[in-house]
DNA sequence: CGTTGGCACTCTTTGTTGTTGAGTGCCAAC
DNA sequence: GTTGGCACTCAACAACAAAGAGTGCCAACG
């Protein structure tokens, strides 16, 4: 990629905000009737044949007009950032919806993806952390019919979980109750996975007395894990139908691809926890998810967490051609109040 | 609608079928080549032209063939019915996940609907049994953060509902597991609705001694039933995709209209637990679900429960050309299976 | 009287063929 | 370096023709 003259990227700027508004290839006679151009078409047309030589534009078929590539957004994108202010409408939503007390994890997260859906005419997107590297407040186990067994996991970010499983011997509330009590006093900061390990080491060290006692929370706990795989991590969608609503889907093919990543889940995930922990907001266009069928859908998402610690990404998906300078804004606001609600 | 010969009544069961499996207006001709007819066409064409002046044919054209208007299918379900056994495949696909050991009730359905999904080309769904009508076994108190307050109600189905409240004082978790244990107590076999009348009730009777304690109690009732109006009660789908691979989904508007339907749910809860209560199985036509969008759609759902208390509603939704002989027996065996499985 | 073949008619589908218009690339001139 | 001019390309549209499937109606047949 040479670089590029200051009038290359004034064009391609105008070429990339004319397509995102307008949807249809631009030309350069549109482009010379904009009144930032003093230019002909003719010498237009000489810029944009050199934008298309390095990549940055191309041609649907002869004789249309230009379209940015994956590589013109990302240009556009990392250069050329005329962020619009989050308006004000978008405030009163998020302040209505976000900005409220407290609330479940989950409850949280949906409201998230809802504001997003509605204020954008993209999908809403979250990732739920992964349950098992959440840093655990609480367990309880409520006994529910002879080995029949509740738990009830919440995490210090409200997240609740409940499991079911079957004990390998018969306990009463109260001996539940008391290995609530003991787990709870056990926990300070851990993970699930962290518990575990702690539960069997704790009775490798501790054996005096309380053999009965962590024979049986061990038992519990192995039932526990054993019926209870990785499971989780999962993502959480709303506005699958505004996508219906723009050109770049009405070929009945091309929306089939991009619903069926929607349906299956395990490929966007992918997509949007591969780099958790790296920046705080990510902008993904097109190819660059290597995923095959969204390959014409963009991202933007940001982090969302508690106390510094990531918890998961929230943001949008939309077509390649989506509005950045408002969405990516949006999706900051957005992150950051949820943030600020799981804080509390 | 006049009595129909034998005759119409075979040509109508043949256009029916025919219809179903090959999507295409069917006509005279393909009829007359089939070996149960030694028919001419021009005979069949009376016949059919009969049958469209009752109301059973239709034809997208002039010059097309004959299609089943939701009479005629209406008329094939209710008089027609060669059901075809459940495949082995199914049954073995429905012992898996199915024919398995407890859950959470949300687990079960899933798996339902999964089930339905995998086995059909339709939509696979079920209707969740309203959380306030059914019967409660256990609530639980769990005290997170300061008056921060998580209750854990299962109900005697194995649905699990998590509720984030706060309460009016601060109260401590052992406190808390006196509630529980108070209110577990009264219990019996109770709705959400139920108990909260009753502990109004018990708090009016019986004064003496227990004055705090009720006090209390009515306070975190009353708290929890603010924060948690009627919501609940929802749909379950799963299987989306498999509608579009259907030639009468390939317009995208028709396939926008459904989406939304489904999207909304409300319209979807409607139907299903409209007749709650009343035939085991029920097969909706097209315009009968009186829902717009579904126009073009039919269920077939059966209810699903547990000791003979309905709970909700199980089934496919797919195109009115469904392939009805096949889907009611399957509808109605998963539907069991689900019921067996609650049962335990 | 029910059944049948014949026939004219309708209407979708498919393919062909221009025509239009937007846009391009290249080149010579300013 | 910029511009106007010009020939060229190609998608989109419309008009038209031909093919094919299916119909309704009618007269004739057993």
């Amino acid at each position: 990629m040479e670089t590029l003259s200051a009038r290359h990227i004034k064009v391609l700027k105008a070429v990339v905000e004319d397509y995102i508004h307008s949807g249809e290839p631009v030309g350069s006679r549109t482009l010379s009737r904009s009144p930032h151009f003093q230019l002909s078409p003719a010498t237009l047309r000489n810029v944009m044949a050199d934008l298309e030589d390095s990549g940055f534009l191309c041609q649907p078929h002869t004789s249309a007009g230009r379209i940015p590539t994956d590589l013109g957004f990302r240009y556009y994108v990392n250069n050329l950032p005329a962020f619009a202010a989050v308006s004000s409408e978008a405030r009163r939503q998020v302040r209505a919806r976000l900005e409220v007390a407290g609330g479940r994890l989950e409850e949280i997260l949906h409201d998230g993806v809802l504001t997003l859906a509605q204020l954008t005419p993209y999908v809403g997107v979250v990732s739920l952390p992964d349950f098992r590297q959440m840093l655990v407040r609480h367990i309880r186990f409520v006994k529910l019919h002879e080995r029949r067994i509740l738990t009830v996991i919440v995490s210090v970010s409200g997240a609740v979980q409940n499991v079911l499983f079957e004990s390998e011997t018969i306990l009463s509330q109260d001996q539940l109750n008391h290995f609530s009590n003991y787990l709870n006093a056990l926990l300070g900061k851990l993970t699930l996975s962290g518990i575990k390990r702690k539960v069997l080491q704790e009775m490798a060290n501790d054996k005096r007395g309380y053999d009965e006692l962590f024979a049986q929370v061990l038992a519990l706990s192995r039932s526990f894990f054993a019926q209870n795989p990785d499971q989780q991590s999962d993502v959480m969608l709303d506005g699958k139908l505004n996508l219906l609503e723009h050109p770049e889907f009405a070929d009945v093919e091309r929306m089939k691809e991009i619903f069926k990543a929607f349906e299956e889940k395990g490929s966007i995930l992918k997509i949007l926890d591969g780099a958790l922990g790296g920046e705080q907001l990510r902008v993904i266009i097109g190819a660059e998810s290597c995923c095959e069928e969204m390959r014409h859908c963009s991202l933007v998402t940001a982090e969302y967490g508690r106390e510094g610690r990531a918890l998961g990404q929230v943001g949008v998906i939309g077509p390649t051609r989506m509005d950045y300078s408002r969405i990516i804004p949006l999706v900051n606001y957005i992150a950051d109040a949820m943030s600020r609600r799981l804080q509390k």
